[in-house]
DNA sequence: ATCACTTCATCCGTTCAACGGACAGGGAAG
DNA sequence: CTTCCCTGTCCGTTGAACGGATGAAGTGAT
């Protein structure tokens, strides 16, 4: 015999329980996969599972698995923080991209991690892990202390306040130190790490301000380690930076906003 | 007093409605443009836009208006058509665009649209007002053809029957000629548009395949009209393209299925 | 200052969509 | 054959979802 359903959830927040089962390592699931992952009664995930693939949300694969559609990247498009940004500073990460010929990210604050918009990758150049849509701490990341430095005190405390995983034996986690990193990328807008997420791999990363003085998110080149490339690089990337900056809006003069 | 809801209309076609409200010209909505947009009324659309948000699926903007948030942006990251392809593509589009310094597009096939999933444009190039995420007819663009001349006789034949727009005085909408191109696509792999789609443009495409054979999805260069460009390109869009194919892991021999 | 208008927010009684346990069919492994 | 896992379907119960009414807050014209 049928019994209540449980209380205190809405369909909302189980559509998304499904969908959120998604991520890099899992781009495709079985219905039984969904039902394990998410917790959910299998007739319901079944019921919502095929209204995801009716509205295009999810595709089902050819050995009956689900996926995400095309329907809804399309939508992730549309994230003025995301695709319209990375349209935007496509042309200056290909030009940085085309002058050193070394890794160029770019990316915006979610949370309390850095989110890789755009990646340009020489075949050559130092191997690193991250993807589109991947993600770095903002402790020991070029982007992420450029992010972290132009936010709010009471953000930096609570990042400061949180764990600070350290990475490799380089990894910088003494807070005190950290606000003196901070301090100094604020005036200057950039900031150098040396080894601190992976060893072997050093990075610049500056500043991107739009319009009204923001700053929105941050660029940077990572380098080999102890290879000269890295002070050949801050010039370009600045520039770039700048430029990309410019595109948004922003001019010199425009006081830029460290809430 | 409170009337009946409207039967017949699941919580989860709601929520898209909202979400599908969103598009490329309307990237930033109030409330009440979406109850306008969606035609629900504004308690439910209020109740369900704030879940929306609290999935992180919408963002509020400073000034009280929704626009598609960041965590929606990684999950359609995830899927297998779009980022993952687009990652694969990229070295290839990169160098395929280094050399021509043309436009350059990889689109696949949604429905009966081809959509696009990379794009990368020179500034001096001819305009072209197609974005990442947006769309080509089927019948008159390059990757167009390629896509729908490699699917099933069945789809073939729905797409001739239904209404073939005419953009240029070029566009060729008689069934019978598109027939032949489209069989000339199928044998040689690529095919060339000349001003169907917008005045002064030509463009080449070819076929993507992947390991089974099939073709998912089309990759082009676009030129302006009249320049001896489009023969030099062919040979280089060629070779980027059967190099995609091969990452995919796609080798000369496994035979090219149309269905 | 007053009015007209738009947008956002909250309340609350009604009701149907959502729920999920039970069962069945199908394919693979032992 | 039996067991196990997965997908798909059925159906009685019930609380989440619904939306009209009402009010607050903001904007602009006269």
């Amino acid at each position: 015999m049928p019994r209540a359903n449980e209380p205190g959830r809405t369909v909302s927040s189980r559509l998304w329980d499904l969908l959120f089962a998604f991520d890099p390592d899992h781009t495709e699931l079985s219905l039984a996969d969904l039902v394990r992952r998410t917790g959910i009664p299998h007739a319901t995930a079944r019921r919502l599972t095929l209204e995801l693939v009716e509205a295009g949300a999810l595709e089902r694969t050819g050995d009956n698995r689900f996926a995400i559609g095309l329907r809804l990247w399309r939508l992730g498009t549309l994230a003025p923080r995301a695709e319209t940004l990375r349209s935007a500073a496509q042309p200056f990460v290909e030009d940085l991209y085309t002058a050193l010929r070394q890794h160029v990210q770019l990316a915006v604050l979610q949370g309390d991690q850095a989110v890789i918009i755009e990646r340009l990758s020489a075949v050559n150049a130092v191997g690193l892990t991250s993807q589109v849509g991947g993600h770095l701490p903002l402790h020991c990341s070029g982007v992420g202390k450029v992010l972290l430095s132009h936010n709010s005190p009471e953000f930096i405390d609570e990042v400061l306040a949180g764990r600070l995983r350290r990475f490799t034996p380089k990894t910088i986690v003494d807070p005190a130190e950290l606000r003196r990193e901070l301090a100094s990328c604020r005036s200057t807008g950039t900031v150098v790490v040396k080894e601190e997420l992976s060893e072997g791999a050093e990075s610049v990363a500056t500043r991107i301000v739009d319009g009204t003085g923001r700053v929105v998110a941050a660029l940077s080149v990572v380098v080999a380690a102890g290879s000269i490339k890295l002070q050949a690089a801050v010039p370009s990337l600045v520039a770039s930076g700048l430029g990309l900056s410019r595109s948004l809006g922003w001019r010199p003069g425009i006081p830029i906003r460290t809430s």
